[in-house]
DNA sequence: ACATTTGTTATGTAGTACATAAGGACTATT
DNA sequence: AATAGTCCTTATGTACTACATAACAAATGT
């Protein structure tokens, strides 16, 4: 039998605590009963009670729940079920420093399809005013031109801006929310590169041109980035 | 005063349990070390006497991060930083029953917006085996065609594998994750609309067509969601 | 009728105690 | 000397108790 077969039927023993068991039992309890946010939870002890567990056990289990925004509570009114921002439980573990490096790089290419993907919704709901500011923001490039952190901040600046422009603002958000991540890649570059297509290129495409020509611009705008990305072996 | 201005300067008062503060501090901790994954963590007893709170505290907050897989314990080796998932994390709250509804909406947007921009990844890394199994799918469809079950399957099933071509793992394992969310968006559409260009169609431009080709058709086939889209009021 | 006080209750925090598993050290056996 | 077995130490996992605190409810006083 070769080892691949056995790593497949073998699974690494994992020991999963109390807490954890808890937490999933918590989750199905959820489901299960359909709880719909703002529907109260029973209490801590009941919990441990009827799960044969201590409070304590619970406590880390709600403790973690209560972290990713599921549920909320009150010192006497017992605890309720919450939405929970699933940008925020993202946000918490988006560090470039210890997500690994493949990860890195499937990120940068999520954000390079999202912006190559992005013309349908910005030509759905761009408005003149929103071009305006774009422009202006390109503009204020053109003229300090050179510092190399104002031209990151800038190029932020301007790409956020874009994203702001399509009116969704968990997409907005998340760009928001990997910024770290490119600006750790950017550090990573020796020469700054400058695509053919310039944001002001972009922004007079946005006034006059179509959705077409604005993908075709956006791309000639990353080519130099899409150029680096490994093809296929 | 606005009550508008009241309400930026005045937040909500946050109380804030002493396990979110040593969540807090135990996360700048490592940032500051900078610890790096694999990297043994302090003893239990000796972050709460340094931080001079009870164990217990320090356990709701080390559960946390144990649960987002920042850290991994052992019974006697103590701690260790470790790599999250980042998409477990995320997967954990995204439940379409409890996240909002403007929210699903916007995750449905991204969903097109990535579909609409994965042409350049496609063509950078698409084999030719993975366009033949991509059409079987698409065949299977054909004909069997019928069943509504079965067609979201197939559905999915085929826009799952284009996903795949795309060799981003990452990018993969968050179209899967999304895939409740749209199955809970199309069962509320009444009757099933089929776009003017098919997998089929779709396939065939992959073999012979361009990039640009393919997104045009990838549009159409996906123009029915474009259209009930919101525009700009 | 309203304000104040008191009581109740569920969560938040602290502290103690013990179980358990994983090493490490030490000894015994071949 | 190498291996096997035993004991010991240690850090996490779990349980239990006790009390603080905030929020609400009820009772009380004016």
């Amino acid at each position: 039998m070769s080892n691949n077969v056995l790593n497949n039927e073998l699974g690494p023993i994992v020991q999963k605590t109390m807490a954890d068991v808890v937490e999933i039992r918590l989750r199905e309890y959820l489901k299960e009963k359909s709880f719909k946010p703002g529907d109260p939870l029973p209490k801590e002890l009941e919990i441990a009670q009827s799960l044969g567990v201590s409070r304590n056990v619970v406590r880390e289990a709600l403790s973690r729940l209560r972290m990713l925004g599921m549920v909320e509570t009150k010192k006497k009114r017992g605890m309720v079920l919450a939405r929970p921002d699933i940008l925020s439980s993202l946000e918490r573990v988006l560090d470039p420093l210890i997500i690994g490096e493949s990860t890195l790089q499937d990120i940068f290419e999520i954000r390079l399809t999202l912006e190559m993907g992005l013309a349908d919704l910005l030509y759905l709901r761009k408005t003149k005013k929103d071009v305006e500011e774009l422009e202006q923001i390109a503009k204020t490039q053109k003229v300090t031109g050179g510092r190399q952190t104002f031209r990151i901040k800038n190029e932020i600046a301007f790409h956020g801006k874009i994203y702001q422009m399509t009116g969704n603002e968990t997409l907005q958000r998340f760009q928001n929310m990997l910024l770290p991540v490119f600006g750790y890649l950017v550090s990573l570059e020796k020469v700054p590169i400058i695509g053919k297509v310039s944001h002001l290129d972009l922004v007079e495409i946005l006034k006059h041109g179509s959705k077409e020509e604005f993908r075709q611009g956006m791309l000639q705008h990353l080519q130099h980035h899409f150029d680096k990305l490994k093809r296929n072996p």
